[in-house]
DNA sequence: CACTTGACCTGTCCGC
DNA sequence: TGCGGACAGGTCAAGT
């Protein structure tokens, strides 16, 4: 479900409600969603405090104090949400109907402080897990070896970008640019979001991609990304934030999900289709194939 | 290696 | 109201 900025709007959230709390009880029923062995988690999770919650691409990290970390991927229907007293019970929460009724079937994990609050990791389709590792082996993790640098550190560069592509000549842009080793934490929101803005057709082969193309999609890429983080994030059914609450960039998508409702740009019907095994949304009329290096 | 497709799960929506 | 199929924000392990 999450792409990178509903995972950054999710480590916002928990750095504000869970470092300086201390793990009491961590109840889980599902072995996929916490593959982690007992008496590792009985030593190192239960008892530690939590001192940091890190974010790499889609992946959460939150590291407690006995030099263990908890590694999180919330892969397509996951959800962090904490709970406290105040906000189960307190009157007027605005997600009083959500959070109130947690746990509930989708609840894979309960981390349950020393203080009564609780922090609950739902996933409905079970993908997403929640892995204790020492916090050294996290960077030797496959994934954190193979992932792609992030699209919106400072010292990303234009150049750096489109030299990341070199490899996938052949495939098409769309696919690229899901690849997690290519750039981190690009899905398929944010995918179609900046393949619109740079006017870029998704099934465009990478080699067929200019270096004014390759800059445009930078520039979009990092917009779409910074107002999605700014919104909170995108809600279609299952994201909320780590306080329950859902985000607002929807409101503020061009392509994502309006296939029948006009390009804000040119006032085409925006249309859907299938690539790179997605469902994918453009407007046909500025995002064209381009004539004989085209690919279908 | 690079590339594509199906699998992993549960739930919902849409057409019959 | 029921049933079948397609689909859903993401990776992986297979296959070519």
């Amino acid at each position: 479900m999450p792409e990178l900025p509903e995972v950054e709007t999710v480590r916002r959230g928990l750095t504000s409600l869970i470092i300086g709390r201390t793990v009491k009880t961590v109840v889980h029923d599902t072995p996929k969603s916490f593959p982690n062995d007992p008496q590792s988690v009985a030593s190192f999770m239960v008892g530690a405090t939590v001192t940091e919650v890190r974010r790499r691409a889609k992946v959460l990290m939150i590291d407690v104090s006995t030099n263990y970390t908890v590694v999180i991927h919330l892969k397509m229907t996951g959800q962090l949400v904490f709970v406290d007293d105040k906000t189960r019970f307190g009157a007027g929460h605005p997600n009083d109907s959500l959070v109130g009724m947690l746990p509930d079937k989708s609840t894979r994990v309960t981390i349950e402080f020393t203080d009564g609050s609780h922090l609950f990791f739902n996933d409905q389709r079970k993908f997403g897990w929640m892995k204790l590792l020492p916090t050294d082996a996290v960077p030797l993790m496959d994934f954190m070896i193979k992932v792609g640098p992030e699209p919106l550190n400072d010292d990303f560069t234009p150049s750096q970008f489109a030299a990341r592509f070199t490899r996938r000549a052949n495939t098409s842009i769309k696919a690229a640019l899901l690849d997690q080793s290519v750039v981190a934490g690009v899905g398929n929101i944010y995918a179609d979001e900046s393949l619109w803005g740079a006017k870029i057709h998704p099934k465009r082969l990478v080699k067929t991609i200019t270096a004014g193309e390759f800059k445009h999609l930078y520039t979009e890429l990092r917009f779409v990304m910074n107002l999605a983080i700014e919104k909170g994030g995108s809600s279609n059914q299952n994201y909320v934030n780590a306080e329950g609450k859902k985000g607002s960039y929807m409101d503020f998508a061009r392509v994502f999900r309006r296939e029948g409702l006009e390009c804000p740009r040119c006032g085409t019907v925006i249309i859907k289709f299938k690539a790179a095994g997605r469902g994918t949304h453009i407007c046909p009329q500025c995002q064209q194939l381009s004539g004989i290096l085209e690919t279908l």
